[in-house]
DNA sequence: CGAACCATGTAATTGGTTACATGATTGT
DNA sequence: ACAATCATGTAACCAATTACATGGTTCG
């Protein structure tokens, strides 16, 4: 699990209620980790439970009561533990592919307009980190004076760039190789 | 869910067994989608239930009966459709950039062994995809005589290698950053 | 008048991993 | 002797998604 080290690296900032946390996940690491509120709320409960994070309550009346969230020393040492910690390759999982390697069963043009569609998709991603995402980044270094810790949120950007352009590169490829190819 | 759809993939070459398609899964798509034999049987009864598989009992003495499952007519629709289905991107999940995102919180020297140690992996990693995996594609079109399919097989593997090389790229030039950074 | 925002959750289901269970045969 | 190969599964657990449930306020 890493949902909970995310939460950690977020609280470790400031605190937070759930809903807050969904935003900053969506406004950073939506694109290499999502999460659902369904998932964060039962995740934050746990967390106190194993004295990870402390809970406040602020009382609201007219919707729920909002319940903050701040980091123990406990989570930190915890945050810290698992940045320091090595991680194996991860265990891909990339259903494109598998079609790819089944596409024998279609005719030539099916498979090219899968590929275009997914160059496509993979262009227009690419376009959304490098312009609003991008932008997103330096106000956050702005608004905060971070610096240190906006070399490693751009880094984070960067990988998820040469991520895209590496899928469209190879979208590319795979569209001329099978332009090329002899039959239907 | 894929498993279904890659199972009925390599169904459609040949009439194999739980042990068997394992075996395919290991030797040919593991890096990108790996299957455990406890989820590959009840996925395969279930689909006999489905009507896409049907299975013939091979008796044996001294150890468990073969249950040869083959593809039937509309386990075959079932894998066209897919095939042509366009998909959306996928929702990525890269614990790693993850950890590099809050790396603020780590020294520089840290950080620096954390991606020397994720670059060295990556490049192991691609020195499999263009040896012995190159080498096992290369022997089963030769040793089926399908060129057509050969081609995406190549192509899924291709994938593999950019992949790696977009991520050795990122380490490098992220170790390059951090090395030339002010303070620790 | 409807959509988006604020703010919390629970329940059901899916998909996948890990652990448990069995046991003969073949190769080093 | 020990590991690997062949061959099947079940049960428990974990992480994540989707659906369900509530309901006032603010903005266009």
């Amino acid at each position: 699990m890493s949902l909970k080290h995310a939460l950690l690296g977020f609280l470790n900032y400031r605190p937070s209620t759930g809903y807050d946390l969904k935003h900053l996940f969506d406004q950073s690491i939506y694109h290499f980790w999502n999460a659902n509120l369904s998932q964060i709320y039962p995740t934050l409960s746990r967390m106190v439970d194993e004295d990870l994070l402390a809970v406040e309550i602020e009382y609201q009346q007219d919707r729920p009561n909002r319940k903050v969230y701040d980091i123990t020393d406990a989570g930190r040492e915890e945050l810290q533990r698992w940045l320091r910690e090595p991680i194996d390759l991860p265990q891909n999982r990339f259903a494109f592919l598998i079609k790819v390697f089944f596409a024998a069963r279609l005719e030539k043009e099916e498979v090219l307009t899968q590929l275009r569609h997914h160059l496509a998709l993979h262009r227009e991603q690419l376009a959304v980190y490098e312009g609003p995402t991008r932008e997103v980044v330096r106000q956050n270094i702005e608004a905060t004076g971070l610096e240190r810790d906006g070399l490693f949120w751009g880094l984070t950007l960067d990988g998820g760039i040469k991520w895209e352009e590496a899928w469209i590169a190879w979208c590319e490829e795979a569209i001329e190789k099978i332009e090329t190819m002899d039959h239907d």
